[in-house]
DNA sequence: AGCAGGTGTTTTACCTGTGAATGATATCGT
DNA sequence: ACGATATCATTCACAGGTAAAACACCTGCT
C-alpha cells in the first residue's frame, strides 16, 4: 500500500530521469521485465548526484571523498589501523590505500608507526591536525547532507533508510554466493 | 509504521556495515545527527556492490558499464544522437564520450555520420552488430539483476523503487538550487 | 637450522575520467 | 557582410584507480 501511494503520489508518472529511461526501453522491448532498473538505475543515479553534491564541503577542505573515508575510519574506530585494515574498512584496494596514505602523511594528517613484532605491517593514526580536520568537517558535512535529503519528508527518510539497510545487509551476506 | 517494522524486523540492530559505522561515529560524537549517513552511506555502498555484481554479465561481452550505457542510449532512443546528446543522456563528460566513441567505432559497434547543415556535429547510430550486442546482453543483464535483488521481497522492492524515484526526482529538480 | 609457502604492503604499468585549452564552425548584432 | 561571441567536439596533461608483479617478512614443516 505504502509503495503504491509513494509511486503515484507526487506526479502522474515518475518524474525522475530513470523512469523516462525505463519507458524508452519498454517501448523498444515490451517483453522485458525492466523492474530491476527502477532500483539499480536509481541507486546508481542517486549515488552519483549525492556524491557530487556531497563533495562540495569536502573540497573546501582540500579532501576527496576517498581521502575523507580513510581519515574517518581512523577517527571513528579510535585506534590505529594497518593499511590492510584500512583497505577493508573503506572498501578499496590495497594499492589505492597505499597511495592515499602517502599523500595524507605528507600533508601531516596521518602518522605511521612500524610494528615491532611483525615488521611487514605499519600502524597508522591521525595526527592532531588530522583529528581536528575530521572533527571540523564532519558537522558541516552532516548538515549539508541533511539539507540535501530534506527533499524527502522524515517518514520517507526513515522508510528509505530501513529498506536500504535491509537490502544492503542481505547483499553483503550473500556476496560471493551468486554465481552466474 | 512500515519503516519501524522494516528497521527492526530482520535483526536486533542493523546487520549491514553502514549501521556498524554509524554506531562507531555515535560513540565518538554522541551529539551529532548521523541520520543522513544511514541513507547516503547505504546508497553509496549499495551502488558499489550492485555495480560490482552487475558488471559480471557485461564483462563477458567485453563491455564496461559506461560503454554499455552509451550503446543503450542509442538503442533505447531509437534514433541517432550527437556526442553532446550522448553525454547528457549518460551523465558523463564530453571528453569521456569522445574516448568511448572512438573505441566503439573501432570495434564496429557504432557508426558516425556528419551533419550536412552544421559541420561541427556528428550523428551516431548503432551498427547491426552493435544493436545485436545490446539486444543480446540486455535480457541476461536484467535476469542477473533480478536475481541479485531477489534478496528483497517484491513488496520491499516496490517500496524501495518508489522511494528512490521520489528522492531522485526531487534531487534532479533542485539540482543547483542548494548552495552552501 | 633452513627452506617452502603464506601474508602484508608497495611498486609497476596501464587504463579511464576530468577540466582546461584548442580548433572548427555557426549565429548574432550592427 | 563582417567581426564578436557562443557552441560543439576533440585534444592535452594529469590525477586516481586497478591488477599483477615484486618485495619483505613471518611461520610451519622437516
Amino acid at each position: 500500500m505504502t509503495a503504491t501511494n509513494r509511486e503515484t503520489d507526487p506526479r502522474p508518472q515518475g518524474g525522475d530521469t530513470v523512469s523516462a529511461v525505463v519507458r524508452q526501453w519498454q517501448a523498444v522491448h515490451p517483453d522485458l521485465d525492466t523492474g530491476p532498473m527502477e532500483i539499480i538505475g536509481r541507486v546508481n543515479r542517486c549515488a552519483a548526484l549525492l556524491q557530487q553534491a556531497e563533495d562540495a564541503p569536502l573540497r573546501r577542505a582540500g579532501l576527496s571523498r576517498p581521502e575523507f573515508d580513510l581519515l574517518g575510519a581512523l577517527r571513528r574506530t579510535g585506534h590505529e589501523l594497518t593499511p590492510g585494515e584500512l583497505a577493508r574498512e573503506t572498501f578499496s584496494s590495497g594499492a589505492a590505500v597505499t597511495k592515499r596514505l602517502k599523500q595524507l602523511t605528507e600533508r601531516g594528517l596521518v602518522e605511521r608507526r612500524g610494528d615491532t613484532r611483525d615488521r611487514r605491517v605499519a600502524h597508522l593514526r591521525l595526527t592532531d591536525a588530522g583529528r581536528d580536520l575530521v572533527d571540523g568537517i564532519l558537522p558541516e558535512q552532516l548538515a549539508y547532507e541533511t539539507a540535501v535529503l530534506s527533499v524527502l519528508d522524515p517518514q520517507g527518510q526513515g522508510e528509505l533508510a530501513g529498506l536500504l539497510g535491509e537490502l544492503l545487509g542481505r547483499l553483503e551476506g550473500s556476496l560471493g554466493a551468486l554465481r552466474v
